[in-house]
RNA sequence: GGGUGCGUAGCUCAGUGGGAGAGCAUCCGCCUUACAAGCGGAGGGUCGCAGGUUCGAAACCUGCCGCGCCCA
């Protein structure tokens, strides 16, 4: 096969990928009698496309899928996404509003139909783009959480919450975004320090008067007391009497409350019930009264002068009317504090109070702590555990209406005299004169926190459900953890009877750039692994990601290192060129050591080695050390020397090249197979070519052959990688050009066991025999008893030698230095294990016989 | 404020009791017939600071300084 010298990624990766989906590789059979691997993909969005963080999520997740199908595992990997209620929404609102229309002119039924519409036009652009990354998903199982099953599942958990009694509807001070008109849930609001203002305002008069310092001036409206501590001696006469609200004329009692901080601002606060959480709080516990004073779109509706006034316009108006009325005794501007914010469109959220459904999530949430702590479910890394500990063991209960119309519609009628009823699937809702269904949908989390098990088939008894479930992994950002891993835990316990959705959390970091920042619009630092992959390829884009994670830990990346994984794929791509060129070849049983050079098992011995170690850091989830590892394996080991021992054997011809060709073909059939679940595009357009076979997604995974481990061959090499190393280095150092050979005598190559050798290491560090007027210029001691003569034909640079000599001088004398005091110290002697006294003793006398060497070449130097 | 991490080469990060490492960047020399997306060589670090434990600390303990993230 013809291969150019470049490696061609569009052209393969769209070949490979549709190799793999007509070869059915990625589809997974309930059915079979292999053990189960199943993951579920964290679903994204409907509405979203793919971004940096998905790419290295999927990368991950790709990666360990493709080597535990290699491994012989049934290994599912389920692709799908979520119906996104608030975005979705907003963004057919958007379409509509761009004709001069809102839902309501549509009506209910046909809005949602007109959602369904814009996803079948335009909706899941991602799934399209994970192809193009090469994610090996079972499309033939892909799912949505508005599918008819999943909305089963709904149903289904809603009713079975609702009879055990863990959702309840009740009045409460929830996040409200007023420009999305609908609650939100805790992790839906995103804080952010921002700047604001803090107003001092007096309220009642002279003696009885009091300041109370505010962020937000304009709910003062809706003040219904004032609260200070209990402890406070400044107050303690103001306790229980009343103070004159200013613009309203009402009168507001001042409360004792232990949750007032007395250090901040006047130690005084206002108290609105029904405009802040702490408030809401306060007023329950001395029964005031809560006065709402904003609309759902934030304007404010007290009668007066201020009504119809948006609430950051009621604000300035406000504290203007109250500095007026000479009541405003300081301003602090900017005040920077905490503000939430809608993460869906970064609209101020609103705590409003309103009646919504809730999930009692103390109980859920236990057990969603005790799966990890008695390790039914493990968290890698596992230090990140304690963050989850600190999420589930104070999670408050979980707001789950939301104000829409695209999504899963509360299954609960109300009847005319007060009746609530919750319909399980298949149940008929009640019907007749004044039922009616609740309005509101029911939040996307509730559904993907079923996704473990809902998208196998549950609540049906499915052959998937009891083949892939639980699954196998969890792969998410440790940013996610509260958002995918604690709900799915909760409900999937809850559902599943306690066996936990997944036996292994694997968290990965953020994707940043190169500079370790955060990726941003503003900060205009957002890569696109789509352009990415466009210009360097998906497997490039793929291994700058799987190279920068740790566990737990964040991936920086950047253009430059994505070229230099480009330039790897291509360093795989001409090595494997070369070896088909050179006929290597997989056909036939490796030689049994005995009947190999000891370059070929060196070789060998070392990707012994890579395989069990690669395996191990696979397994662990170090992504980072096992690219680390396979990268320097390929490069260094095979391109740098092997391939560069091969050749003059190749050249040679006979047996020798025979085995050479046999073992290059056995390297790098393992080697692209190793590497084949972080780059699997190249690596199989390469594997295919190599053997012949259809594609390197269902080889098996290779395992270690001790019978191929070889330290001696090990050392051999290593010694015979010096004595090149060092030539090298002389010849750099002398200016040497890389293309003129230089006469040499190779001394003490028998002793070193090397003797082998000679005609490897003249070809590769470019040495010839010496002639009949070889001059010996320098000699350069190599290690043991090696050295190397070179006759440099009377040009040697004397200074330059004479720096590389005092240089390694200096080395050596420091190496005998730290070695002596250590071992005269009795302490060391005495105190630190014999095996760390006797290697320091052998450093010891390795760096005495460099030493003495160094001194005689530069002796021999002088006399020249 | 509570929690939780981090500080090692110019940049980004590994290393967690016993010889300071990698990638990229930098410098020098090369088209040496797989690969210039390449080859060979080199320079570069008081391991944040100060104490302590230890025969021995980049690593363990304490404090300080600086930075980040999550939650309030």
């Amino acid at each position: 096969m013809e291969l150019p010298s470049q490696y061609p990624a569009g052209e393969v990766e769209q070949r490979r990928y549709a190799a793999w989906l007509s070869a059915g590789a990625f589809a997974a059979d309930a059915a079979s009698d292999r053990p189960p691997f199943t993951m579920v993909i964290p679903p994204p969005n409907v509405t979203g496309s793919l971004h940096i963080g998905h790419a290295l999520d999927h990368t991950i997740q790709d990666a360990l899928v493709r080597r535990k199908r290699m491994q012989g595992f049934e290994a599912l990997w389920l692709p799908g996404m979520d119906h996104a209620g608030i975005a979705t929404q907003n963004v057919v609102e958007r379409q509509l509003a761009a004709q001069g229309l809102s839902r309501h002119d549509l009506g209910r039924e046909a809005f949602v139909e007109r959602v369904w519409q814009w996803k079948a036009e335009s909706g899941g652009a991602i799934l399209g783009q994970m192809k193009r990354l090469g994610d090996s998903v079972d499309w033939s199982r892909e799912r949505f959480t508005m599918d008819a099953g999943l909305s089963q599942a709904v149903q289904t958990i809603f009713k079975k919450l609702f009879d055990d009694d863990l959702v309840y509807r009740a009045e409460r001070i929830i996040n409200w975004c007023p420009r999305c008109l609908t609650a939100l849930s805790d992790i839906e609001v995103e804080h952010s320090d921002d700047d604001g203002e803090l107003v001092s305002i007096r309220y009642g008069e002279g003696e009885a008067s009091i300041v109370v310092a505010t962020t937000r001036a304009e709910t003062m409206l809706g003040d219904t007391a004032v609260a200070v501590h209990p402890d406070d001696e400044r107050y303690r006469h103001l306790v229980g009497t009343e103070v004159e609200l200013p613009l309203t004329g009402r009168r507001i009692p001042v409360v004792a409350d232990p949750h007032v901080d007395p250090a901040f601002g006047s130690g005084a606060v206002k108290v609105t019930p029904a405009h802040d959480p702490n408030d809401f709080e306060i007023g329950r516990r001395h029964d005031l009264p809560s006065l709402t004073v904003l609309d759902e779109r934030g304007v404010i509706t007290a009668h007066g002068p201020f009504e119809g006034l948006d609430r950051f316009e009621a604000r300035p108006a406000i504290v203007a009317a109250l500095r007026e009325q000479g009541r405003v005794v300081a301003e602090k501007r900017p005040y920077v504090h905490a503000v939430g914010h809608c993460s869906r469109c970064r609209t101020t959220v609103e705590p409003r109070l309103s009646l919504q459904w809730f999930v009692r999530t103390e109980p859920l949430a236990r057990a969603a702590g005790e799966a990890v702590r008695d390790g039914r479910v493990r968290i890698a890394p596992p230090e990140l555990a304690k963050r989850y500990f600190a999420w589930v063991d104070n999670m408050h209960d979980w707001c789950i209406s939301r104000q829409l119309w695209w999504g899963h519609r509360i299954p609960v009628w109300y009847g005319p005299d007060g009746e609530v009823r919750c319909v399980g699937p298949g149940e008929t809702p009640p019907s007749g004169e004044g039922w009616r269904q609740d309005e509101d949908v029911l939040d996307t989390w509730f559904s993907s926190a079923l996704w473990p098990f809902s998208t196998l088939g549950w609540p049906e008894k499915t052959p998937d459900l009891a083949k892939f479930y639980p699954t196998s992994v969890l792969v998410t950002g440790y940013d996610i953890l509260f958002f995918w891993v604690a709900r799915m835990m909760m409900f999937g316990l809850y559902a599943m009877e306690g066996t936990p959705p997944f036996a292994v959390v694997a968290l990965h970091g953020m994707v940043r750039d190169q500079h370790g920042k955060k990726m941003s619009k503003s900060s205009g630092n957002v890569i696109d692994p789509l352009d990415w992959i466009d210009r360097f390829g998906a497997d490039a884009t793929r291994f700058t990601l799987a190279r920068g994670a740790n566990p737990g830990g964040d991936v920086p990346v950047s253009e430059e290192w994505c070229q230099g994984s480009r330039a790897f794929c291509n360093k795989l791509w001409n090595v494997t060129r070369f070896a088909l060129l050179n006929g290597a070849t997989v056909a036939g049983a490796l030689p049994s050591p005995g009947a190999l050079s000891s370059v070929d098992r060196w070789i060998l011995s070392r990707l012994q080695d890579v395989v069990e170690q690669a395996d191990e850091q696979f397994e662990a989830y170090e992504f980072a050390k096992a690219c680390d590892l396979l990268y320097h394996f390929a490069w260094d080991d095979v391109c740098d020397w092997y391939v560069e021992l091969a050749k003059p054997v190749l050249a040679a011809g006979g047996p020798a090249a025979e085995a050479t060709r046999r073992v290059l073909g056995h390297v790098l059939d393992e080697l692209l197979r190793l590497l084949h679940p972080v780059i699997p595009f190249v690596t199989d357009e390469l594997w295919t070519a190599l053997t012949g076979s259809l594609t390197v997604a269902t080889a098996a995974w290779p395992i270690p052959a001790q019978s191929y481990l070889d330290p001696s061959a090990e050392a051999e090499i290593g010694r015979l990688q010096r004595v090149v190393t060092e030539v090298r280095r002389f010849r750099a150092d002398q200016g040497v050009k890389p293309a003129q050979r230089v006469p040499a005598a190779l001394v003490g190559l028998a002793e070193a066991g090397l003797d082998a050798h000679e005609g490897l290491i003249r070809a590769i560090a470019r040495l010839d025999p010496p002639g009949e007027d070889f001059t010996a210029g320098a000699s350069l001691a190599v290690t043991g008893a090696v050295s190397v003569e070179l006759d440099t034909r009377g040009t040697i640079d004397v200074a330059a030698e004479r720096a590389r000599l005092a240089k390694d001088a200096a080395v050596a004398e420091k190496e005998i230095a730290q070695c002596r005091a250590k071992l005269g110290n009795e302490a060391f002697v005495g105190k630190a294990p014999a095996e760390i006294v006797d290697k320091i003793k052998t450093r010891l006398a390795a760096a005495e016989a460099d030493a003495v060497r160094i001194a005689a070449a530069l002796a021999t130097l002088a006399d020249a």
